[in-house]
DNA sequence: TGTACATCAGTGAACGCGCGTTCACTGATGTAC
DNA sequence: TGTACATCAGTGAACGCGCGTTCACTGATGTAC
């Protein structure tokens, strides 16, 4: 074989985690593969080697954006089973600011729904992770009150405050969301 | 001058219009100003007849579906101020099924963000506005609860819980969502 | 260990295609007399 | 009212450009002896 084979493999991995970050920033069809490859390192016409076609990248940037910003709920003593402590960091200005580190279930939520099927069971999946996580703690922290619909609507605000919170353009504003939305959540999840 | 100008003015506003429902349902890039044209029943050539470029139809076409689609609350008798109705209406699977009629601010939240100024402020000033409308409404029905907090809590959840809803290719699933934070809501806004 | 050959990751020119945009043209409407 | 002319909304061919994709090539690495 040409190159080693770990060669390739880092090259793979790293046009994937360029992609992965470049798409929660600027969509998913924001960046041309020329463009994916040269930030990578690499000249346009290699991508062949590594991938079948544009679409193959787009699954597995996605998917490897939902791995690792995936819902991370570490219980923290009081703070309500770590909950605190994930709308915290969730709705901070460094996260609004950040899209391309960012949670990847927020990043696409707009675009996922004129994607493929694969790619749409994938996003569900993460979905359905993150609810069930966030149930648990929420189940731990304040026990029977419907955690699983707590965790829904937990998730949907989450979501959509942060959301919001990038596409307004008047900073005050954009704080104000993500305070009250973060403080009223600990409230809810708290009081039940 | 040719043709009368109230067709002239009728043909933009189709123009505008088709592309107000286009954009909601394929994003701002998602279809070409050549089948735009061809769907408001039109050849491409004409369209510079109406606009100086694409971005100033994307900026007529968002302020329509902006003031199309602004969150009406109207009160209703024993439905916390038409708070009850406007959940019922927003969180429907009708509404998830139709982004090209829906709300707008759900249906562009997360291209916005990489858009001009301009659009960022217009888009900005409708939040505001369905933010405040909201906050009278819930002040209305239970006064002295902050209301313009729980308000944004609410919009952000309403935004969120939509696109969530959307993206999620599990029928089931996206009807939990929209039910759970439709009745939440609803119990949030009353309870206080 | 050293030499000859095979493999294939990566290169860079080239492809067809659809896009936004331009432009010469047409023909229905409005205006002037 | 009727005729000649001017306007300009709409047409459709053409443009340059960037895109995803293909392909002949190269040269570093791995294998065989």
């Amino acid at each position: 074989m040409g190159y080693s084979q770990a060669d390739k493999e880092a090259t793979h991995e790293r046009i994937v985690q360029t992609a992965a970050n470049r798409f929660r920033l600027e969509g998913l069809a924001g960046i041309s593969i020329a463009d994916l490859m040269k930030e990578a390192g690499l000249t346009h016409g290699g991508f062949y080697k590594h991938f079948g076609s544009r679409d193959e990248l787009v699954y597995e940037a996605i998917d490897k954006a939902l791995q690792q910003s995936e819902i991370n709920v570490t219980p923290t003593p009081g703070g309500a089973g770590g909950l605190d402590a994930l709308l915290d960091r969730y709705l901070s200005p460094a996260h609004r600011d950040s899209p391309e580190e960012g949670c990847a279930v927020a990043a696409f939520a707009g675009e996922i729904a004129r994607n493929e099927p694969r790619l749409r069971q994938r996003y569900t999946e993460q979905i359905e992770r993150n609810i069930e996580r966030t149930a648990q703690r929420i189940g731990d922290a304040s026990p029977g009150v419907e955690p699983r619909a707590r965790a829904i609507l937990m998730f949907s605000a989450m979501v959509g405050a942060l959301n919001l919170a990038r596409a307004v353009s008047d900073e005050a504003l954009s704080d104000e969301i993500l305070t009250t939305v973060r403080e009223l959540l600990k409230e809810s999840v708290r009081g039940g």
